[in-house]
DNA sequence: TATGAATGAGGCTTCATTCAT
DNA sequence: AATGAATGAAGCCTCATTCAT
């Protein structure tokens, strides 16, 4: 994102159209992240890119456009990490511990990702129900943990009410918060659950809450 | 408009002032709620008070002083229904699933806040921060949690590992999600756990969460 | 409009907002008869205007709202021009001759006032379709004309499918097209008909052709 | 849209100019009739048009340069309608009404072309002077009107002081009003005189005003 | 205590036009 | 002959805030 250097730049304009847009797309990523809708600076965006502003309305159309497409990159990342997942092959207890491992790192890795749809909740998600692109990022991993939970109960360790819209829940909510309150949080309470080692302890704490309200006999902290 | 007199609103003063705050900051916490710190307007606030726009700077300085009024106004009437909570005479585990239903209930009640709360991460708890009067109102609810939590110990039936902070934090976290990504979470993955039963479901699932974590033997469901 | 004197201007701002209104609509409606709705440019507005481009907002909200109540002073004035005058008193035929002199020396005397309906009709009406105000103003001058064609017929000297409508419709055309025509007209055929002398011959020949449709045996050119 | 080559539009050239041209100039005269000069988007007629914007100022030069052209466009179509009326075999009086009715049609079906004298009148017909083409144009009209008036005189039937250019006026004046205010018309009075039925009366009506100023013991009506 | 009028600064957006190929 | 990418200048409009009374 930064220090990767551009490959392209040709001899004065033809400059990659797609790698502005890719620029573009970026700067307003954090501005929009950083600010919100109404809060985000079209002119700040475009100072801070190649492109002039004008550009930014060549491609986009306007500043919720833009914010739009924000959105769904957005979306489609968190989505294709999701993706890249394999556990397939792992039983279903260490399967849906991977997985909430994973949503967990994957939200504390990203915590410019989480701001976003906290501004998109601010506004009732009004973009997000425009957009055509996301709906179909999310059937994947509904799709990931409805697989586990039918081997899951198949093999007799998972209980039968077990639903994988509520593991999914579960496991976001806790993965998000950790993220997006983390500073109210922190002032209200103080900084130790984002200690390096309040983390550790915090990541362990989510797995034995899911865990624990899916996988018959349970208990919190075991390894297996 | 030009010659007549109006004949209501006598001498145009002793309008009852602290009336009049309360009004702007009832008017300012809704419009914040609605969009934000940058989005809300200060015309928008001052259209649907009694009081003029003149006014609202008279009492509050500018917007963001506006704002940390509104903001301290939402955290106070959070902890005073904490408060107002007494679990002291239930047994350890009775004691938790009271306050783990409590906090989702509160938060589910009062979409407003959370939001409120969002936004104030949004914007990093800058204004938080800059609170004295916040830091008071969260120490009760911690209080609370470590006096349940030494007795479910003593008894036996919490785990020695049991942390009140990690406890708020578990609670908190399901019960603000629940609420705050509502729109985006419906958006994405329909609105089943947002009907009345879903809802009741989720709630129990809540409590198997975070009483699972925390109670020896705990099996998901048990009403006792 | 020019040469007279404010009278009120107190001691620095109270500048007796409706002066300031009216200031901003006398601009407004140069600026927009010369340039159009779309040419019109609101800062040009403002640089000629004691008030500054902001409370051109403030009081008209926008520059289609500016522009609406641009017409509709236009229209006002038009018709507060038919109102003044008194044919009542007057035996059908010179009440009629009187009128279509009139209506010819008003539309002559006022470019502005043509411009603006030219405009206007260029926007397919869209605006005066909004107005609540002109609708109310277009009826006096039909009411005339009905009384003066009853009066007409009843003294045998108009004929019988003489009717009110058509009669404004002959008279409007002939001294709107003088004025908006102009220009055009001119440059194909040569400034003869807007001299002096040709302004004056073509006045006789409106109301000959007015009267020429509606008076029994009216000869061309006759004064009675 | 990136690797893939366009299989149709071959090597992309050899369009046949004057094709192009002409496509552009039909679309802007669309353009401009419907919302003036400074109304009218470039972008919108290269939308519309199979030539890119680019092309637009390959060939035209730029806005302004293309409005003239349209503008040349319509005159010319004007006048051409005219040449080819043929009134000289007719007698003097059949004559006019021929050509007052024909001018009255004329008018009538084609409203863009009205349209376009109106934005240009608004413009002082800046446009117009600037022409070469134009000027050529009108000399047919009069000179058709001339030798009426002539012949009408010679046989006694026409008034001695028949003056063709006024009798254009006149003939202009209500064909033209009829068309360019419409819709404020419309709006003021209601559609009456804009039914079929209507506009039949009043075609009756213009022939009546122009013959009886002109055609000596004329009466309102009378078919010959 | 209270207010309608007023504003400077800055926001978003559009437009005709040109550039490099 | 033809084009997609790019732009500077300028347009409309909004916002938090202050002024004079």
């Amino acid at each position: 994102m930064d220090g990767a250097e551009e490959p392209t730049r040709k001899q004065g304009w033809k400059q990659e159209p797609n790698a502005v847009k890719a620029d573009i797309l970026a700067v307003a990523t954090e501005e929009f992240a950083a600010h919100g809708l109404s809060g985000g600076r079209i002119d700040e965006i475009a100072r801070r890119t190649k492109a002039s502003k004008r550009m930014i309305y060549y491609y986009f159309g306007d500043k919720e456009g833009l914010y739009l497409r924000v959105l769904e990159r957005v979306y489609a990342s968190l989505r294709n990490a999701e993706e890249l997942l394999n556990v397939a092959d792992l039983p279903p207890v260490a399967a849906l511990r991977c997985l909430t491992e994973a949503t967990f790192d994957k939200h504390a890795e990203n915590p410019q990702l989480i701001r976003l749809v906290m501004i998109e909740n601010i506004h009732n998600a009004d973009y997000l129900c425009r957009s055509d692109v996301v709906p179909r990022l999310n059937k994947a991993i509904i799709e990931k943990l409805k697989d586990v939970c039918t081997r899951g109960k198949v093999a007799g360790v998972f209980r039968a009410d077990t639903d994988p819209l509520e593991l999914h829940w579960m496991t976001s909510s806790a993965s998000f918060y950790n993220v997006s309150n983390r500073a109210t949080f922190s002032s209200s309470f103080g900084p130790a659950l984002y200690s390096v080692e309040g983390q550790k302890r915090l990541r362990q704490r989510v797995v034995d809450m899911v865990l624990g309200t899916v996988v018959i006999g349970y208990v919190p902290g075991a390894n297996d």
